[in-house]
DNA sequence: CGAGTGACCGCAA
DNA sequence: ATTGCGGCCACTC
């Protein structure tokens, strides 16, 4: 890359954007993806004043559950990833694990 | 410019 | 094993 590493929330919008569909990434991974790995809290800010267009829905947290505060609700983010394909019964991804996405360095 | 806040995470008792 | 607390960084107003 050329550059793009203007700012850090420009890497997280970036990296957000490209997360496929039926994946899921956490706000950890994403920070430390970004160079900073204490900036979880960040991720989570960014995302209150990001673009609604990034898929938010598959960002979660570390126990793999669904985050707050989301337009709508968790109701609502649960079902953006069953209509990928992602299960969350419980507000929670059981295949978290599995489904964790992370882009190639 | 300064201060506060946050969709988090890790550790301790 | 479980619960509660604090810390850290960047963004916004």
């Amino acid at each position: 890359m050329t550059g793009n590493q203007d700012n850090f929330r420009t890497r997280v919008y970036g990296l957000v954007a490209e997360i496929p569909t039926g994946r899921v990434m956490t706000y950890g991974d994403i920070a430390a993806c970004c160079g900073v790995a204490h900036a979880a809290r960040i991720v989570g800010g960014l995302a209150h004043f990001g673009p609604s267009e990034l898929p938010w829905h598959r960002v979660i947290n570390r126990f793999g559950g669904l985050a707050s505060g989301f337009p709508g609700g968790r109701e609502v983010q649960s079902a953006l990833l069953a209509a990928e394909g992602v299960e969350c019964p419980d507000y929670i991804v059981s295949n978290f694990k599995e489904l964790r996405w992370q882009p190639i360095i």
